[in-house]
RNA sequence: GCGGGGUUGCCCUAGCCUGGUAGGGGGCAGGCCUGCUAAGCCUGUGGUCCAUCGGGCCGCGCGGGUUCGAAUCCCGCACCCCGCGCCA
């Protein structure tokens, strides 16, 4: 399981370089030194194991001849004794070097994509566009925790009492606007042909290593005690997963799908961010596009994606820009982000969902490959793109805050009266 | 959770008891021959390492063990099927 092609490590560890340095990854240059040197190590390791097998295979196959023409085999079978010693210890040791090359492998990030802007953090972040203008409030407008407060929608208290900070009961019209906006963004995707999937909310180790950054076991899900799994973070990680080891053919290409699922999340290292309310939930409910295509299609979709993302907060009605990501914001796993940033009461433009390319990179920690044609040996591996269609409760926030009225009432938009039982206004009466 | 059966290459399947070069069929790819509504024949097929030709190693669900030698025997785990149990 690679995540990087090794193959193109060795060739070019300047192209892989160049990426660290993009992405402010300093102190991996030292790991990618010695993941060069691992390999290089590896490979002559495997060599002598190899023509330690070799000989083996020759005495082996000289004691079943013999055995077969009636002969003693004594002096053989102790030649073979000490190979197979020299073997284990010589199997050992490659196993050793290609486990640690492997373990460093497995922490170096996706190659950015060329168009990424160079830059430290989200301060270097480009603004791509912007869409209708921020609310022009006649009053001074109220965070949606006090909306929903004053619409006894929330109840922050008893969710901490029981599961601690971050943990809400949601009461009444905010949960019916939950579920109204996962309908709306599912109905929506279906009519864009993606096939709705409700994935398992727990995974195994082994596939959420393929989906994700290492840390992420840290820092973001939640482990099962006893048991090998984990809360999934997002439908992105199921949806990834759900081909592992498995070989497309590439007339069922591209796979689009859209999950709805809850979503948690540890959020360990949220210091000095905005955790108010519904913003940083360690549970919330999203609905996630998600495509595996082959390699040369999967940059067209990616703007595709990004179409039908915006498509749905015009609908809603809520203003909002598009950033691209700067090379030391973009994550590990992905080439290329844009992030559609929210305005708030506050002013401030906060992430409502994210839009990423992931390339080959969770394709070949997975090992999804697709194939030309029925029959055929696998080509290469898929590409992946995931984005957020939408996260209900940031899509919650963004409504209560940006409809809000001087009166403490919310317009509901139009899209989603439908779904909340004709419900065009929540009141405070 | 318990008992039984199963997991073999791109796909299907034989081999497992009784350890000794993984066989057959299909698909796909390339080549040959050529036509009578039929086709037939040959070669190849995954990963990886060294290398100029070429050669080697690995690969039978995963991980260990026994052995000169493991698809085959032993142990652990995962998944699938059948039956039983429990359960919204």
């Amino acid at each position: 399981m690679t995540l990087l092609d090794i193959k193109m490590i060795r060739e070019h560890p300047e192209i892989v370089k160049k990426n660290l340095k993009m992405r402010g990854d300093i102190e991996k240059l030292q790991m990618l030194d010695d993941l060069i040197n691992h390999d290089r190590r590896w490979r002559e390791l495997l060599t002598r194991a190899n023509e330690l097998r070799h000989e083996r295979r020759k005495v082996t196959n000289e004691i079943a001849a013999l055995k077969k023409a009636g002969k003693r085999v004594e002096h053989q079978i102790e030649k073979g004794r000490k190979l197979e010693v020299e073997i284990n210890a010589s199997e050992k040791l490659v196993k050793r070097y290609r486990q640690e090359a492997n373990d460093i492998l497995m922490k170096l990030p996706n190659l950015l994509r060329e168009d990424v802007p160079v830059g430290k953090d989200e301060n270097d972040n480009v603004d791509l566009k912007v869409w209708k203008k921020p609310p022009n409030f006649s009053f001074k407008p109220r965070n949606h925790l006090e909306i929903a407060k004053g619409l006894d929608m929330i109840d922050d208290e008893r969710g901490a009492k029981v599961a601690g900070h971050g943990f809400f009961y949601l009461k009444g019209n905010l949960a019916l606007l939950d579920l109204s906006l996962q309908r709306f963004a599912i109905d929506f995707m279906l009519k864009k042909g993606y096939t709705l999937i409700e994935p398992p909310s727990m995974l195994r180790r082994k596939p959420y290593e393929g989906v994700t950054d290492l840390a992420d076991f840290e820092n973001v899900m939640y482990k099962i005690e006893n048991e090998d799994l984990y809360m999934i973070a997002t439908s992105e990680h199921p949806l990834a997963a759900m081909f592992m080891n498995e070989v497309l053919l590439k007339s069922n290409l591209p796979i689009k799908l859209v999950g709805v699922s809850s979503c948690f999340r540890k959020e360990v290292g949220a210091h000095g961010k905005y955790t108010r309310g519904l913003f940083r939930m360690h549970q919330f409910n999203k609905v996630e596009q998600f495509i595996f295509c082959p390699p040369e299609d999967s940059w067209r979709l990616h703007e595709e994606l990004q179409q039908n993302a915006e498509e749905l907060y015009k609908k809603l009605g809520v203003h909002y820009k598009v950033v691209l990501l700067c090379s030391g914001d973009t994550g590990m796993v992905q080439a290329k982000t844009y992030d559609i940033n929210i305005w708030m009461a506050d002013g401030v433009y906060r992430e409502a969902g994210s839009n990423s390319n992931c390339t080959d990179y969770q394709a070949r920690r997975l090992n999804i490959r697709y194939r030309e044609k029925e029959g055929q040996a696998p080509k290469g591996f898929v590409h992946t793109i995931n984005n957020t269609a939408l996260a209900t409760s940031r899509a919650m926030l963004s409504i209560l805050e940006q409809h809000q009225q001087s009166d403490g009432s919310v317009i509901i938009p139009k899209a989603l009266v439908k779904y909340m039982d004709g419900i065009e206004k929540l009141d405070p009466h």
